[in-house]
DNA sequence: CGTGTGTTTGACTACAGTCAATGGCGGTGG
DNA sequence: CCACCGCCATTGACTGTAGTCAAACACACG
């Protein structure tokens, strides 16, 4: 189940500048390289499960992860998604609040819990890294509020995929005015996503393709001949906006 | 429109033990003491404006306000609903993300945001506190994600309704079984709320009163008979559990 | 007592959900 | 190498929940 990846330094590391580590100068990151482990997993693998113990605190450094809460009557709602140098778990809670699965083969840089809570209070860096992701955060989880609350079907898919290409942009991978999306979830984790079903997410993907909004080469892969069209269906007009 | 209030000591403050200054010694009390101004604003008052810079970051001392975001075609939808202790602002960030609305006569207790920036730098407690209460509405976001995004409109109601009476119990005012709340906002508010319109939220106070579930003595008060049975309502049938 | 705002109720509509069948793609085994 | 199986996605037909439009009601205020 768990192999024994390559640790690379935290000097190399590919989420070094946009994790909870971005702020940490050098003596910090010596620090950090003595108490942090690597872990590599499969995809499907659970990393936490809601209500349960969460021993190890880590950032996402490659692969994606979805995190999502299921209700007893199996109706499912995924309330974050999470990609590289994203972080699982809170500092200071020991129980993790949501179900957290991997969508790809996901390497994770971890802490153990107590551990971490040290860093963060002997760690000025990290402390204001991670006040500021979870700053961050907190928006995010609002504006989607927005969007499942008040948008149509139509509406959040565009949304959605408008944010996709936002974060990926900010990341690296700048793109023209056309991209193609790499989609990390299946129609399903789609749906959960935008609070659809599974048939509703389909139909909404052949609308938006009928009116030459996207394009689907594959199945996991969105085409995005004009964002900014896009982003005007998910009522998204101020340029660069609303949307995080 | 503004009114100058008499200002309380901070060790006299009604939110002392619960607002981001919750965690500071007497130290650091003092050193707030000097940069707090307070405010008082009536009803209906214009806190914030999404996107609007705002210049004062704040603590709510009485009364409440709304947090919400306005779409072009005039949708809205609320993101918060912000009582005592609770914070309006964001460190780091010139501009508002959304809308805050008072709902009653609010007082407020504020700090210029330059200001308000070093004490976080400056004040470990300060920057711990506002952490811990960043998760914690990270947290409630997401719980609400799940509300929005999966449960029907009798569901959402009742969710909303055990949050406010949990949130109610947890700072004083212990209830036995029964107990009775001052609704803060109108209905067309709690439909922006809970992502319905104002004659869903309607139908759905009347059906779970029909239901037993709740009592109406005025528009602006719901007695709750039995918390728990409502809770069952919400879809939360582990006790005290999955909605903050 | 009348006016106005906010709420409730009613009748009808529409958007997304449900149930079911078909389609496409990849992997495995003959 | 091809065929079959199984999974996931798509499409179709119908249903149901919440939205829309409109009228009645209730309470507060002048």
């Amino acid at each position: 189940m768990t192999m024994q990846p390559h640790i690379p330094a935290c000097g190399n590391c590919p989420i070094r500048h946009n994790a909870v580590c971005a702020e940490c100068d050098a003596d910090e990151l010596a620090v950090l390289e003595r108490a942090k482990s690597y872990r590599q997993v499969p995809a499907g693998t659970s990393l936490a499960s809601a209500g349960e113990p969460l021993h190890y605190l880590s950032s996402i450094v490659t692969g994606s992860a979805t995190m999502s809460r299921t209700l007893e009557d199996g109706r499912r709602q995924m309330v974050g998604l999470l990609l590289p140098s994203d972080f699982i778990g809170r500092p200071g809670r020991s129980a993790s609040a949501y179900d957290v699965v991997a969508l790809s083969d996901v390497t994770l840089c971890r802490f153990e819990r107590r551990t971490f809570e040290r860093l963060v209070r002997e760690t000025p860096h990290i402390a204001t890294r991670l006040l500021t992701m979870t700053l961050d955060e907190l928006d995010a989880a609002r504006d989607w509020t927005v969007v499942l609350g008040r948008m149509t079907a139509r509406e959040r898919l565009a949304a959605f995929l408008v944010s996709l290409a936002r974060r990926r942009a900010r990341s690296g991978a700048g793109a023209g005015r056309a991209l193609t999306l790499q989609l990390p979830l299946s129609r399903e984790a789609m749906a959960d996503h935008l609070g659809l079903t599974i048939e509703t997410t389909s139909r909404q993907v052949t609308a938006l393709r009928k009116d030459g909004l996207i394009e689907t080469p594959s199945l996991r892969e969105i085409r995005i001949p004009d964002l900014e069209r896009l982003a005007l269906e998910a009522g998204d007009d101020a340029d660069g906006g609303i949307l995080s």
